[in-house]
DNA sequence: CGTCGGTCGTAC
DNA sequence: GACGTACGACCGACGT
C-alpha cells in the first residue's frame, strides 16, 4: 500500500508573492484581484501537478502571536500592509472556500508554526508531508518523510537538498539561524555573521550552544567580540525562528481529504473576479435529469400561459434556431417565462423521435402573434435584436420591446468582456447554465436535432434566467441613473437596429468583380517588382519576411521594433521614411494598399450579399464599445475606405435600388463640439457657433497669429493638436506627428490649455472624478469604469487617464447620434414612409430615397438630427445625396 | 487541421 | 516607452 501524503500550503507566502508578482489585475469595476488569481493559480497547479489526496490551507493569525510576548520588535520593521492587498485577503479565504478546501488558522500561531505541528502528528500516523511554501524557516522540518515545496522555484527539498543549500543540516537550521537573523521578520542575530560564517560555525562546532561556548577561544576578534556581546540575542533568535511544533491544532485525516469543489458554490465567486477562464474549467457539468421545465405542444394551453402573461404584466422571450446568422436563422421553438423558475418552452420546428410531439408551427405562431405585437406587454429577453430579426422573418412583429438583459449588463459596466447571458446568470444570478454543447450534444449541430427534453430544459432556461436577471438589474440602473438612458435610448434602439440590419445594403457586384481583376493585374506587377528588387521571391504578406529582407539582406536602417520586441517593425511610417534609401519599401507600401483593399473590401463583401435579398446585412453591435459607440461586424461597414482613390471606386459600389438615392447626412466635427459643450470653453464655444474656421482660429491662439494670416502649415498642425485634445495626446506624440522637438510640443500644449481655460479644467474634472468614483460619464449619464487610473503602473494609469478625457467626449458623441437615429426614424415614419436608413458610421446615417423627395427629404434630416439636443453650440449637419455612397458625400 | 496571439491597416 | 474607439486579414506558432 502506498503511504498517503498530506500537503500543507502556506497560504501567505503565497498571498504577498501573488501580490507582488500580478499588478494591475482588477475587476473591470476597480477591484483589485491580482492577489487572489496568482495565488489562486498557484494552488490550481499544485492540484494539478501533485494531485493531492490530503490538503490544507494555513494562514497566519490575523493578530499578535507567541513572538511577539516573547520579542515586542518582531516583525516591527514590516511596513504596513498595502491596502490593494488587504482587500483582497477575505477574497483569497472566499475562493478557498468555494473550492471546499480545508483551512486551518489559530489565533497566536503563524502559518509555520501550525504547519509544522500539523506535520509532526500526520507523521505519527504514518504520512508523508509536503509542505508549500517559499519560506526558508521551514527547511527546519525536512527530514526523511518531510520535503518543502517552492512552486514557484520548481524546487522540491528533502534533508538532503537543505543540507546542499545551506551547508548545515535540518535538524542545524535553528541554530544556523539563530546566528544569521532574518532580517524580513526583524530577527537580530548576531551582526557580522552571514550564511557563510554561520554554516562554517556550526558545521565546525556542531550547535549553536557549542559555536557560543567556543566563541571566547576564537582567534577572528571581530567575530569573537560579536559572539560573546551578542550571546543572548542568538539564544533569543534561536527561540523566534524555532518553530511550534505543540499548536492546538489536530490532524484528522477525513477533515483534510480533498474535495471536488461544488460549480454552484464556486462559479458566483469566480464571476465576481471575474476569473472567466477559471470559470469556463469549472463549468457544471451536465444536469441531465428529466425536464424541469414545461413544455407547451397544444395552442390552447399556449393561449392560457400568454393571458397570464399578459396579466403578470411582462413576457420573457427566447427563440432558438438553426443560425447565429439572423437572416439565414430558421425558427425552431420559442420559450417563454413570465414567472421566475417557470419558464416553458414551445418547440416548432425540431425534427422529432417517435412518440413526441410539437406544437403546429403555423397555429402556435398564430396564438403567439397578438402577444408578441401587443406593445402593452412588455418583453424582456437577451439580446433581443436577434430574436426581433429571427421573428420578422417568421412573420411575426414585436412590439413592447422593454428590456434587454444584454443592454442592460453593457450599461452597468460596459467594460465587462462579456455581456453573454451565462455570464449575466453567473455574475447577477449566481448559477450556472445548460451549455449549448450539451443541449445539442455537439459543438456545431444544429438546434432542430437536438434531444426534445434537453433543448426544453436549455431554452427554457435562457427565458427563465433573463427574466430573473431583468428584476435584479432594474434597481441596478435605478442605482446608477442609467435608467433614462436605458429607456429612452438604448431600449428604443433595439428594434431600431434589426430593422436597420435586416435593410441592408446593395452592393454593385459588377463594378466591385471589375475592380478585383483590375488590382489583380496591379498586385502581379508589383509582386514581381519587388521580387527583383529584393534578388528573390517571398511572402509580401509576411512582416517576418520582410523584415528578413529588409534589414538583415538589404541591410536597411532598423528603425524600430514591433510591441513584443520580437522583430522588426515594418509598419506604414517605418516603410514611409525607408522609402528614400531603397525603392522595395515604396513598392510594399504600394502592395499592401492594394491588397490590403481588394483581400478585405473588393474581394470579401460579394460573397456577403445574401442570395435571398440581394443585398449585404451587417451587424450593428450594441454591447461592444467601452464608450458607448455601436460597432459593426460581418462585414464591418464602419470602416470601409473613404481617403484614397481607390477608396472612393468601393464606396461608389455601395448603390440604392433603382429609382432611389443614397442620401448621407453626417454630423460636422461633432467631438469638438461636444467638448465646446462638456466644458463650457468661452473660446471654443465662440468659435463653434460664429461658423468660422476652428482650426484656423486655434491656429490663430497657438501661434499669436491675425486669422487672416494663418498659414495652411499652421492651420494643419492646430487641427492635428485639436484631435489630440480629443484623444488626450501627449506631447511625445505630438513632437512625433509634426516633427518638432518635444520641448516645442510640450510648450504647443502648454499654451493650447493656457489659452482655453475651460478645456484645461474639464480635463481636471474628468481625471479627478475618475480617480474617485472610479469611473467617467457622458452626457446622457453613461459610464464607463476606469479601474488601472489609480494603479501605480505608470503606463496602465497614463492610458486611463487618456480614457477618462476621451471616453466623455467620444461616448457623448454617440449618444447624441444614437437619439437622432431614433428621432430620424421616428420622423421617417411619418413623413418618408418610403425612405430606408441604410447604416450608421459613428457621425453619419446613410439612406436611400425615392428620387423625385429627396431635397425635402435631406432638408427635414438636417433638421431633424441638429435638433436632437439643445447645446451650448449648434450641432451642425452635412447632408449630400448621389447615385452611390461615394457621390452622397 | 483548428486556435490564437501578433502585426498591420481601414474607419470615425 | 504609442493620442481615443472599433473589426478583420494574414501569418505563424502551438496544440490536437
Amino acid at each position: 500500500m502506498t503511504v498517503p501524503v498530506l500537503y500543507l500550503l502556506d497560504a501567505s507566502s503565497y498571498i504577498h508573492r501573488a501580490f507582488h508578482a500580478i499588478r494591475g489585475l482588477s475587476t473591470s469595476d476597480g477591484v483589485p484581484t491580482g492577489a487572489v488569481y496568482g495565488f489562486t493559480q498557484m494552488l490550481l497547479k499544485v492540484i494539478k501537478d501533485a494531485a493531492p489526496q490530503y490538503l490544507a490551507v494555513v494562514y497566519d493569525a490575523k493578530g499578535p502571536t507567541f513572538r511577539h510576548d516573547m520579542y515586542p520588535a518582531y516583525k516591527a520593521n514590516r511596513p504596513p500592509l498595502d491596502p490593494g492587498l488587504k482587500v483582497q485577503l477575505p477574497l483569497v479565504r472566499q475562493m478557498v472556500t468555494a473550492l471546499e478546501l480545508p483551512a486551518v488558522e489559530m489565533e497566536g500561531y503563524e502559518a509555520d508554526d501550525l504547519m509544522a505541528s500539523l506535520a509532526a502528528q500526520a507523521r505519527e500516523q504514518g504520512f508523508q508531508v509536503v509542505l508549500v511554501s517559499g519560506d526558508k524557516d521551514l527547511f527546519q522540518l525536512a527530514d526523511e518523510g518531510v520535503t518543502i515545496w517552492d512552486t514557484m522555484k520548481e524546487l522540491k527539498l528533502g534533508p538532503r537538498e537543505v543540507a546542499e543549500k545551506l551547508g548545515v543540516a535540518p535538524e542545524q537550521v535553528v541554530d544556523y539561524m539563530a546566528l544569521t537573523g532574518d532580517s524580513s521578520d526583524n530577527v537580530p542575530g548576531v551582526p557580522g555573521v552571514g550564511p557563510k560564517t554561520a554554516a562554517k560555525l556550526i558545521a565546525e562546532h556542531g550547535s549553536l550552544d557549542k559555536v557560543l561556548d567556543a566563541a571566547a577561544d576564537m582567534k577572528k576578534s571581530k567575530l569573537r567580540e560579536n559572539l560573546l556581546e551578542h550571546r543572548g540575542q542568538a539564544l533569543l533568535s534561536r527561540r523566534l525562528v524555532r518553530l511550534a511544533q505543540d499548536a492546538p491544532v489536530r490532524f484528522e485525516p477525513t477533515v483534510f481529504k480533498m474535495r471536488k469543489p461544488d460549480p454552484a458554490v464556486l462559479t458566483p465567486v469566480l464571476a465576481r473576479l471575474e476569473f472567466s477562464k477559471l470559470m469556463n474549467e469549472f463549468a457544471a457539468p451536465a444536469a441531465a435529469e428529466e425536464a424541469t421545465y414545461g413544455r407547451i405542444s397544444d395552442p390552447a394551453k399556449l393561449e392560457a400561459f400568454l393571458q397570464a402573461a399578459k396579466k403578470r404584466g411582462r413576457l420573457s422571450v427566447d427563440t432558438e434556431t438553426t443560425s447565429l446568422d439572423v437572416m439565414k436563422a430558421e425558427l425552431v421553438g420559442v420559450s417563454l417565462c413570465h414567472e421566475a423558475g417557470k419558464a416553458v418552452y414551445v418547440p416548432v420546428g425540431h425534427q422529432l423521435k417517435k412518440g413526441q410531439s410539437q406544437a403546429d408551427r403555423r397555429a402556435a405562431l398564430q396564438v403567439l402573434a397578438p402577444y408578441l405585437a401587443d406593445a402593452g406587454l412588455p418583453k424582456i429577453g437577451q439580446n433581443l435584436k436577434y430574436d426581433l430579426s429571427v421573428l420578422k422573418r417568421a412573420g411575426l412583429v414585436v412590439n413592447g420591446v422593454a428590456f434587454d438583459t444584454m443592454v442592460a449588463s453593457y450599461l452597468i459596466n460596459p467594460g465587462r468582456a462579456s455581456h453573454g447571458l451565462t455570464a449575466i446568470a453567473a455574475e447577477f444570478l449566481g448559477r450556472s447554465m445548460i451549455s449549448y454543447e450539451e443541449a445539442t450534444g455537439g459543438k456545431n449541430l444544429s438546434f432542430a436535432l437536438a434531444d426534445l427534453d434537453k433543448a426544453t430544459d436549455y431554452a427554457a432556461e435562457d427565458a427563465d434566467v433573463a427574466l430573473q436577471a431583468a428584476e435584479k438589474m432594474e434597481p441596478m440602473l435605478q442605482e446608477a441613473g442609467l435608467e433614462r438612458l436605458f429607456q429612452e435610448l438604448e431600449m428604443p434602439l433595439v428594434p431600431l437596429l434589426s430593422k436597420l440590419e435586416m435593410t441592408g445594403v446593395a452592393l454593385d457586384v459588377d463594378q466591385l468583380n471589375e475592380l478585383s481583376k483590375e488590382l489583380g493585374a496591379r498586385l502581379d506587377e508589383i509582386e514581381i517588382r519587388c521580387y527583383r528588387l529584393a534578388g528573390h521571391q517571398f511572402n509580401l504578406n509576411s512582416p517576418q519576411q520582410l523584415g528578413k529582407v529588409l534589414f538583415e539582406e538589404l541591410g536597411l536602417s532598423q528603425i524600430k521594433k514591433t510591441k513584443k520586441k520580437t522583430a522588426y517593425s515594418t509598419d506604414m511610417s517605418v516603410l514611409t521614411l525607408l522609402a528614400e534609401e531603397h525603392p522595395l519599401p515604396a513598392g510594399v507600401l504600394e502592395y499592401r494598399s492594394l491588397a490590403k483593399l481588394k483581400g478585405t473590401y473588393v474581394d470579401t463583401l460579394p460573397t456577403l450579399v445574401n442570395p435571398e435579398t440581394g443585398r449585404v446585412h451587417t451587424s450593428f453591435n450594441q454591447t461592444v464599445t467601452a464608450t458607448g459607440r455601436l460597432s459593426s461586424s460581418d462585414p464591418n461597414l464602419q470602416n470601409i475606405p473613404i481617403r484614397s482613390d481607390l477608396g472612393e471606386r468601393i464606396r461608389a459600389c455601395f448603390i440604392p435600388e433603382p429609382g432611389r438615392l443614397m442620401v448621407s447626412a453626417d454630423y460636422s466635427q461633432v467631438e469638438l463640439r461636444v467638448l465646446a459643450h462638456l466644458s463650457g470653453d468661452p473660446l471654443l464655444v465662440r468659435d463653434m457657433t460664429s461658423g468660422l474656421d476652428v482650426h484656423t482660429q486655434t491656429a490663430s491662439r497657438l501661434f499669436d497669429t491675425p486669422p487672416e494670416k494663418v498659414s495652411k502649415e499652421q492651420r494643419a498642425r492646430a487641427k492635428t493638436v485639436n484631435f489630440g485634445v480629443l484623444y488626450g495626446m501627449s506631447a511625445f506624440r505630438l513632437a512625433r506627428e509634426q516633427k518638432i522637438e518635444l520641448a516645442e510640443a510640450q510648450a504647443i500644449i502648454e499654451r493650447y490649455l493656457g489659452r482655453y481655460q475651460g478645456i484645461a479644467a474639464f480635463q481636471q474634472k474628468n481625471l479627478s472624478q475618475a480617480r474617485e468614483l472610479g469611473y467617467v460619464t457622458t452626457l446622457l449619464g453613461r459610464r464607463r469604469f476606469l479601474p488601472a487610473i489609480n494603479y501605480r503602473d505608470r503606463q496602465a494609469r497614463e492610458a486611463a487617464e487618456r480614457m477618462a478625457l476621451n471616453t466623455p467626449i467620444q461616448g457623448t458623441a454617440a449618444d447624441i447620434i444614437k437619439l437622432a437615429m431614433l428621432k430620424v426614424d421616428e420622423m421617417l415614419a411619418k413623413e418618408f414612409p418610403e425612405a430606408l436608413m441604410i447604416l450608421q458610421v459613428h457621425d453619419e446615417l446613410v439612406f436611400e430615397t425615392p428620387e423625385g423627395q429627396v431635397e425635402k427629404f435631406a432638408k427635414r434630416v438636417r433638421k431633424v438630427m441638429e435638433g436632437v439636443l439643445e447645446l451650448k453650440v449648434p450641432l451642425k449637419v452635412d447632408v449630400g445625396w448621389g447615385r452611390n455612397w461615394s457621390e452622397a458625400h
